[in-house]
DNA sequence: TGTACATCAGTGAACGCGCGTTCACTGATGTAC
DNA sequence: TGTACATCAGTGAACGCGCGTTCACTGATGTAC
């Protein structure tokens, strides 16, 4: 157990490569994108052959769906975080706001994130934003709870996925800053008009 | 010029191989999904070689990007039909319906579509997004029809992505069909409160 | 404390695959004479 | 009307590539004695 055999040690039984592949995964996706994420790229990446992978994931798409798991946690965290600093009127627009922050700080893993749950993964923080509406006053498994929580998360999944497009950088920048362009966008999401009430 | 001659023209020299490839493309896409999109694929399903495409289209990213344009053509189509019968009021909502609708007919075009435009193609239908905005009051040029218009964008975009999913089957089924379902996350559009009006 | 051994996370070579793209070619077409 | 010819949309074989996955293996580890 000298230090030697430690470092010997790192280089052929790693010991903790489960938690390196995913680092690496994460680090290929997001300086490649994700048709550049590979078993094999990241088996590179992590400086291991690329057999072995195999001892800690059944396939590729466990590997996936492992990283996309960490994805939603770690967004699920700032979520939480979010809405804590703030009133019960203002936790939709906290929770909104944290959503995609958090896809635009990490783009290329909230595809990754957002591919595994069109592919069936549980999305397990859709129950923060019903509880904001809640808050707001809408009826706990009311239809309306459930079409207004869909609204709310097609709208920040769908500026998290346009906010990344070049055509905006001008405008970000007039602004100050990516935040703010995607703060002025959520401000004008009381966009379509319900026709009951016209 | 026999029939005979013709047929065996229509086997050699193809004589619209492009729109063919299109076709095929389109087929492919909406039947296998986006990932089966290859050029091989495509030459195979035209029932042509592997080479023939290279005639028609420099790459495969120039083949992707004119399926990406047509299917943008299409969309525009049919949300200038659907504004045409209705009042000022409810253009905004009748194009953004329309949007959905499209999307979520053809949802494997649809991801080409939209990759497209990420990678920089031009997506000419938020013209019509701006001008019902406009029709509703909204200033022409002013920084709120812009984040209007892509918080509008957003919306529709997201809803599209989300719909597909699994998960919604039995909700669209009790709703009589996915129309139906659409119709209803749309009504609750207005979903973040503007701090400022709070 | 020292040794034999089971475990199992690594290796590296190999597999078959489908891909995008290039190339020299062929043969149907329409046109000039 | 008939013939020689240029054009160019097709062919099919080949290229190199990176991929996911399997396999028999090796060697560091910690444990039982």
């Amino acid at each position: 157990m000298t230090t030697k055999g430690e470092s010997a040690a790192k280089r052929y039984l790693h010991g903790d490569l489960s938690r390196a592949l995913l680092a690496a995964a994460r680090h290929i996706v997001e300086a490649e994108g994700p048709s550049a994420l590979s078993l094999r790229a990241v088996a590179r990446e992590a400086g291991v052959s690329a057999a072995a992978p195999y001892h800690h994931f059944k396939d590729k798409a466990e590997l996936l769906s492992a990283l996309a798991d960490q994805g939603w946690r770690e967004l699920g965290g700032c979520m939480v975080k979010a809405r804590q600093a703030v009133s019960e009127e203002g936790q939709l627009t906290a929770l909104g706001a944290a959503y995609v922050v958090f896809a635009r700080a990490n783009p290329a893993l909230y595809r990754v994130m957002f591919e595994a749950v069109r592919e069936g993964q549980q999305e397990p923080n859709d129950r923060l934003m019903r509880e904001a509406l809640i808050a707001r006053g809408a009826t706990p498994g009311s239809p309306d709870l459930t079409f207004a929580t869909l609204a709310a998360w097609s709208a920040v999944h769908g500026l998290a996925d346009l906010a990344g497009m070049r055509r905006f950088d001008e405008l970000k920048a007039e602004l100050g800053g990516e935040r703010a362009f995607l703060e002025a966008v959520l401000d004008h999401m009381r966009v379509f008009p319900s026709p009951r009430r016209d």
